[in-house]
DNA sequence: TGTCTATATTTGTCTAGACATTTGGAGACA
DNA sequence: TGTCTCCAAATGTCTAGACAAATATAGACA
């Protein structure tokens, strides 16, 4: 029995607050068991009833201890204890199912290891999403998630700010020049392959519709176009960029949509219009069908659209969008575990996971059946 | 000069605490000022030092205060303060844009008054809500807002866990025996304003699609059908419930699903069948519409459909959904903004703001223009 | 058997006071 | 002027005790 000493620099109820962690820590005391009552620690030690008190209001304050007024006081079960750990994300915006998915994710497997998850949301702003991180930063975050607005141009600034000991898990893009582990989607080969079956149905004429700006995520898309292309010896087609904006505030339009349709009208305004499109996003792909479709075009049969990404809306378009799937899900998870493990182990190694895409083929790309007058089945597909 | 009252269940430290908090908060004391000694304090609520410190305790262990032996006890500069400054949010999921709006308007509202929000996904799990309560609290986060699991008749495990003092508002749905400030939509007058207005397109055998489980938004939305057929002079139907279910993982169908279909067949296959549904949200609208147009009905023509929710899917169904749209983003802000009121004043007021719900009249009750071999516009309305 | 009641136990709140330690300033001293 | 000492003021530590409120238990009672 491990005794106070009143002679030691170390104020008494110190003293008792390690020797009641190391009961809990050796495993004398086990979770959920009862620690003697206040007044017998107190007669135990020769110390008065407050100092016990006070020793053991740190222990509850850090949640090692729970007390229950008229039970006793208890060791917290280990499930309810948390190493308290911050984590931040920060994410451009919150329009479609992708980042809900992976913040979905996230979130499932921080928790189960005991980290908290602060949310920030940089409305695809790179002051914002800079302001953002400083902040968290700032605050003691453990790690940081982070899904850019910064290009890779401007990934400098962003390394100026983060310190260099900040674990950091970038998903969706890359920035090479970043020291950071990153978790992508196979953007080229989902992209070779919807560009393959386009070509299987017998396109020929295939246009790729992109965007203004191109993340690495993009430019990889285009890569897989291009490079199915020349595999099938066709030359590329000269990409077409739209412009695609948000209503910021609308509450019941949490869609992109496409805000100049010119580019279009043009493309298929010559003797020889391509006879399939694949677009780099899905927001593209519904603009560019909506479109199609006023013009009276029918779609697959006069055009065929493919897209990118397979948000909650595709199998409910005007036309059901082939498209390619990223697994959302997973790539929060992964996220979340690379993370766990820079942290855990303290090295700060940078990995990168590449994770599979998969062909979602809907009637947009032209099924044998042509264009069906019922609607797409009720649930979407099986789960596989 | 606010005096303590010792008769008060509040005890005097804490009575004491909330004084503090409200003199930094209203500006009183300014970051870095120096309080009044103990002593002074104790003399001034006539109350003994070591209850002083025991209500500053706290907020020091809040990160509000500092105290520096032999100088004096300071409120801690803004930059330096960072427990505090946590806002906890935790939601049952997030599969359609209505949590996620939230989420964007409350992380907006919050972060530009200086706090972070973590997010908690309680993936509909009550034992989950309340472990992540729970760990919240511990974490010290200076406030929560809540997107309940539990309902009326579990909120008293709810209350039991909470601590007082906790600044809380409660969203989307009620629990009144909660001591807590309430956001909620208008959901009587969205469902009465939607059966008024299948009355008024001429339908008087209107039947109720419900739920099994009835939280008090669905209960309201009920109601409001019950009084806009009554006023009517009109007999409700006898409710149907039907089952939804989730995918948890398949990550391409993140909407809720109808999975129990027979009463709906059980309800057509009458003598006299009802020409249009209320249902109470828009994923049994999009379950039973689906259903229906494979039997071969018409919507609207052989039976309208009326949904609640405004899901970002409602445009695009196979006929797009007439349904009543809650102002999402807004009960986020409205949320953020009342639990800010509440830490910075430091009282424990409880509120409720009901936010007005607006009817989105689309093609699947019956307007003017029979079903239209066109899909719907490009982008859905123009903001207003 | 089931329920109510009194009692003991335990934590929660609060008091009054003591002495220790740290800090900063006033005054003495070189 | 610079330095040292001493003191007052403030927080830090600790005691001894009181009553309140919550909980569990044993026993009385119907």
């Amino acid at each position: 029995m491990a005794a106070l000493d009143p002679a030691s620099p170390q104020p008494l109820y110190l003293q008792l607050t390690d020797y009641l962690r190391r009961q809990i820590n050796s495993g004398v005391w086990q979770p959920s068991d009862r620690l003697p009552p206040e007044v017998e620690l107190a007669a135990q030690f020769d110390i008065s009833r407050g100092t016990v008190r006070q020793a053991m209001d740190l222990l509850v304050n850090q949640g090692l201890l729970q007390r229950i007024p008229g039970k006793g006081t208890f060791v917290t079960n280990i499930s309810a204890r948390s190493r308290s750990q911050l984590i931040g994300i920060v994410v451009p915006y919150l329009r479609d199912s992708l980042i809900t998915e992976v913040l979905r994710g996230a979130e499932s497997v921080l928790r189960r290891n005991g980290y908290n998850l602060i949310f920030c949301h940089s409305e695809g702003n790179l002051q914002l999403e800079l302001a953002q991180i400083e902040q968290l930063q700032r605050e003691g975050v453990g790690g940081l998630i982070l899904f850019p607005v910064a290009t890779v141009d401007e990934s400098a600034r962003l390394s100026q700010m983060l310190r260099p000991q900040l674990p950091l898990v970038i998903i969706d893009r890359r920035l090479p020049q970043l020291a950071a582990s990153h978790v992508v989607a196979d953007n080229v080969g989902g992209a070779y392959r919807a560009v393959q079956h386009l070509l299987a149905q017998g396109h020929r004429r295939i246009a790729c519709i992109s965007l203004p700006e191109r993340p690495t995520s993009i430019e990889e898309r285009i890569r897989g176009y291009e490079q199915a292309l020349r595999e099938a010896k066709i030359l590329p087609l000269a990409a077409v960029s739209l412009a695609i904006g948000a209503h910021p505030s609308r509450d019941s339009v949490p869609y992109y949509t496409v805000t100049e349709l010119a580019p279009i009208d043009q493309l298929l305004d010559v003797g020889e219009p391509p006879s399939a499109l694949f677009c780099v996003n899905d927001f593209i792909a519904l603009g560019v069908m909506q479109h199609v479709l006023a013009r009276g075009l029918r779609v697959p049969n006069d055009l065929a659209i493919a897209g990118f990404d397979d948000i909650a809306l595709a199998p409910y378009m005007p036309v059901p969008l082939t498209t390619v799937a990223q697994p959302k899900y997973e790539i929060g998870v992964q996220a979340a575990q690379l993370l766990i493990d820079q942290i855990v182990s303290g090295t700060h190694q940078q990995r990168e996971i590449v994770l599979p895409t998969e062909l979602v083929i809907r009637a947009s790309t032209g099924l044998p059946t042509p264009v069906a007058a019922v609607p797409p089945p009720a649930v979407a597909q099986p789960p596989h």
